[in-house]
DNA sequence: GTTGATAACTTATCGTTGTTCAGATAAGTG
DNA sequence: CACTTATCTGAACAACGATAAGTTATCAAC
């Protein structure tokens, strides 16, 4: 006995309400994309636990995956915060590109699908499609699926702070950034793509990253 | 008008001759993952490409994943052929290591399809089951799904080898080797997935990475 | 309070997916 | 020849994302 409703259904909105049932709509994917993952959570399950029908969700996305790049941007936009709260506290610029970093690895480690579908997702070597990533160094701001790129500028520009204060760097601050951004990415992809690993120590591996990258791209 | 076979049949197997088609399977599915991208290779496609019926493919594998596992273990082979070479080398632990590194990132520019399909194919973080990537640390060498652990393996020995010819370590091996990988692994990763990025200097940022592990990893 | 427009929503259905099942065919053996 | 069995096929299943066409509720205007 399959394909019931399990949710009780929800009323019609009134006109004029339709991006209460948006929002709605993307708490109930945001729940289970996390328990379920992306390719689990079906578009059937998302409207049933809405209480809605499944074609009801093609009136606010155009398709699954526009479910999923709204969720991204929404979640992306915290990361920046983040970062623009570390950029004003009374810290020095080690300290805080240190923490940058931190917070960083944090966010991919807490939002694995916002970070995957936005760094890893990328394209197929033959890149027959274009979505996610950052792809320029300039991106147009309120666009979806540019808001993780916004966030690496923001690394960037951290980076050349922290030259400005008198740190040398070991490369130009464009390859410090680079790297730096490398060796933070290759832990949280490591960890986000193989989370059944045996890895030795999660903190550790978290704590020797940063001390591998800001060492290694900071002189002392 | 869809579904027709766009290939010639391929004629049936002599008795004992199954692995000749098992071998086509492989060679087909590569070809489809590498263009299309694993989502969007069918197992219909396969088995069109190889001249046969869709649930033929089932007398080989025991599902679409079970094709890319064995995918990834043949790329694991050739990287684990690449390391031994250089095991054998004459150099110091040291330069072996580096080495090992450098061949490790050329392996994956060289080789950016084989490299995405191993190491980056995966799906969101939930549903990720057995394809590749190293996944248990004491595997049953032949085991499908379990290359990747040998690969890596090499490195927790190379890396033992280092601490044993006196040359003190900032981690225990196994982290060592992780933090190691994962700064390798974000390098290729980022290069691979944004070809199309403005990135400062290839060369540099390999020569860079290679330096930021190894010196992260090993004390002076 | 009836009407008209339309936002909000549903039912039915399409084409495709991975996978299974029952059977057919051909190859090798005694 | 008969028998076994590896190899392979056609039909079908349940579930998927998505679409088409029709229905219902809401609100403004008269």
């Amino acid at each position: 006995m399959a394909g019931f409703s399990t949710a009780a259904a929800s009323p019609r909105k009134r006109r004029g309400e339709g991006h209460t049932r948006r929002d709605e709509i993307l708490q109930a994917a945001k729940k289970l994309f996390l328990q379920e993952g992306y390719e689990a959570t079906t578009i059937r399950k998302i409207a049933d636990r809405v209480g809605v029908s499944a074609p009801a969700l093609y009136l606010y996305f155009a398709d699954k995956e526009a479910i999923m790049v709204a969720l991204c941007d929404q979640t992306f936009g915290f990361l920046i915060d983040k970062i623009g709260e570390i950029e004003q506290q009374p810290l020095g610029p080690r300290e805080q590109l240190r923490r940058c970093g931190e917070a960083y690895i944090r966010f991919g480690l807490e939002h694995p699908q916002e970070y995957w579908l936005t760094f890893m997702s990328g394209n197929t070597p033959k890149q027959i499609k274009s979505q996610g990533g950052h792809r320029a160094r300039n991106p147009e701001a309120g666009q979806p699926g540019t808001t993780g790129a916004i966030a690496f500028q923001h690394v960037v520009d951290l980076l050349k702070n922290v030259e400005a204060a008198g740190i040398k760097l070991n490369y130009g601050p464009e390859t410090a950034a680079e790297l730096l951004w490398m060796g933070l990415h290759g832990l949280v992809a490591a960890l986000i793509n193989n989370p059944e690993f045996e890895w030795s120590n999660r903190e550790e591996l978290i704590g020797g990253m940063l001390d591998l990258v800001t060492k290694g791209v900071l002189s002392d």
